[in-house]
DNA sequence: GATGAATGAGCCTTCATTCAT
DNA sequence: AATGAATGAAGGCTCATTCAT
């Protein structure tokens, strides 16, 4: 609940955040390109990013196919930029809600607790990320994401923390550990995504991977 | 040692096996078919599906473009022989491996280090399982991997059995949590398999995986 | 130095002569308009007509793109009006100039003298006549240069009253004659505004040619 | 008359004389190159190169547009590959016809009735080379023609032979003097060719050019 | 069966021109 | 009058697929 509010207000402060202080017209330049990004991301989740025209997007944006080309380079340039911006706003939101927990323990599940709540909340987002970012080399490995190490480490630094605090194994590799819990929560949420008739809730799928990969990284005592 | 042998062997049957009894002519053909194929494997999970061209794989492989034509329908057709047939192969060497395995504990192990080893043996084939594979589902849209369900399966059977030996927790919900393995093994092969610099070896991979999932699994008491 | 007065008070009556009498808020369009094609000669001259975007010229002439559609027609009308604009200017310069000569010989020289100074003192303008007015008669289907046909006419004349005059042969076809004129000045021209190292001074230029074409045209007694 | 038989051989030979040692599907892929080169001369020449797409080259020459590519990396290319292909032939032709002059005065002459011969029997080439090669910067500026250079330099060593034979002025400039007559008689060809009503005849142009030139080069003696 | 030259539909991108402000 | 964001028609080029040899 309390969740929704505070992504609402993300949402909201996303498109404008930057710009607040300029005049009406950059404000109304950066509701266009929001706009046409935000299409982008609709198409690209419904059709995949090489099954996309350019001319998909324009229609979807309600623009024509020129003016896609005053905000973006090409159309590579448009998926790059919904993973940056939107990785911008998911780790500003992550930071955020991390800084309340009190140990490694509780960052854990918040973090979480929010991954699945984002994925929940922008299904089409969700579905580029996990999907369409994945299948092209441009952005698998010529393109290196700073962005995508800065999200993995906010993991990677969870599991370091519960070690020096104790609460978690002390033999685990923080630098495999933190690629088992990015893909088992990715992949649950591609299958909540993709799977034709939903056999579980976000909610559910958060549940599940508390009690296996909290679990897994216990110490033996506790 | 022994399963490369198993391997090995396993890479020469795939060839053979089905068309065992047939003339010299149709073992022929097959060779072509399979050095075609083996070519496609090679290209994507280089280049990728979609920035691979026809040609590529024709001069990977050795043969005429048209020729593909002769034992391929199109370019989707040749990713999706890639998955049926190599997953029947893969299908049928965890089915002869895991046979072994007196219960759900040792299987679960013997999954995870065949699991690695495959990775290890045919990197090109993992690239294309791990990346290309991932969008098959947006342009492939009838065709529904029936093979790869086949494969989850295992793991859902392993953890559902694992249940009733009162081994593994009776809480958990085999639908969820067999995305959450095979995510979490998916991912650490991805990064093994697209890493720059190899960080860790598929050995430590696979001992960290059975480290945290397999403590995750088990019951509170054990 | 004398000719460059000339040429600096060509230039300058050149975007005021026309509407000297009318008002202020009149003059101050003509300014505007000269702007611009000033830096369209200047434009297509570095990058050619189809290389040069109405955005580049805009950029230029330090206005937006739409203003120059408040002054032109569209893009071609810009190249026509730099023509026939420039040969108002270039025909009465020579006009004047052209005046003074006792007779043909003299004219010949004084056109090859002023051709090579105006060559000179603008070679942007040069090149725009040079090469891009070339391809004109391609594009520019209806558009007939009666112009040009005016300055070609002036080497014609100066032949006819040469022959006339029995100082050029008798047997010369003006109409050919003044091609060849035309032609031998132009390419001179051409050279030493595209060659990257200046080989040569307009001034040689003018010598040779004054030495080639004044003695080619002579009478066989002079 | 001679000409002429001359110029169909060449012709003839143009085509196939690199190639005539191999098999005939060589010589069918050079025929095709060959057809599509004589259809972008004839539609540069009716339309001027920006005018034309690809696609009127490729109905032109009866063949699909793709099929373009295949034998040319690009628009640009062809048009280069006009020149450079089609300026082998001149050079050739030029070093043929001038062995038999035995000194600079009858060389000038044979340059003079050979290139009007070009001129006369191939139209469109003419005024691809004269239009449409002048027209961008991509071919003036960048594109740096060795062979143009060569051609040059054939009337600048007929000069240099009739100055060594004291036949020639002595205070000529070569490097001056070879402008003046190429753009001389490059100026003359563009007019018969792009002259709607033919004027002079090529036969003219090439009396009226050596009485001019001719004379003009002449020691003041003979 | 094998070839690879040929095909042509399709798409990204450019840019001259317009028009609301 | 001036602006410059928006438009959308147009065209160069690619590449999966075909088919004559």
């Amino acid at each position: 609940m309390e969740i929704n509010l505070i992504f609402a207000y993300f949402q909201w402060t996303a498109h404008y955040s930057l710009k607040r202080v300029q005049g009406t017209e950059m404000r109304r330049k950066q509701e266009k390109r929001s706009k046409i990004l935000f299409a982008a991301i609709k198409v690209f989740a419904q059709k995949g990013f090489y099954n996309t025209k350019v001319a998909d997007i324009a229609r979807e944006a309600g623009v024509a196919d020129g003016t896609i080309y005053l905000y973006f380079k090409n159309k590579d340039d448009i998926l790059i930029s919904i993973f940056e911006e939107k990785m911008d706003e998911i780790l500003g939101l992550f930071k955020t809600r991390l800084k309340k927990a009190k140990n490694a323990r509780e960052k854990l599940e918040i973090f979480f607790k929010t991954y699945f709540r984002l994925i929940n909340d922008d299904q089409d987002l969700a579905e580029v990320f996990q999907v369409e970012l994945r299948q092209s080399s441009k952005f698998l490995k010529d393109y290196h994401h700073q962005k995508f190490f800065d999200y993995l480490n906010i993991i990677g630094d969870i599991i370091k923390q519960g070690q020096s605090e104790k609460i978690f194994r002390q033999d685990l590799n923080p630098l495999i550990a933190k690629r088992i819990i990015f893909g088992a929560i990715d992949e649950v949420a591609r299958q909540w995504i993709l799977g034709a008739e939903r056999e579980f809730s976000t909610d559910e799928a958060c549940r599940e991977v508390i009690k296996i990969i909290g679990k897994g990284l216990l110490q033996n005592r506790n």
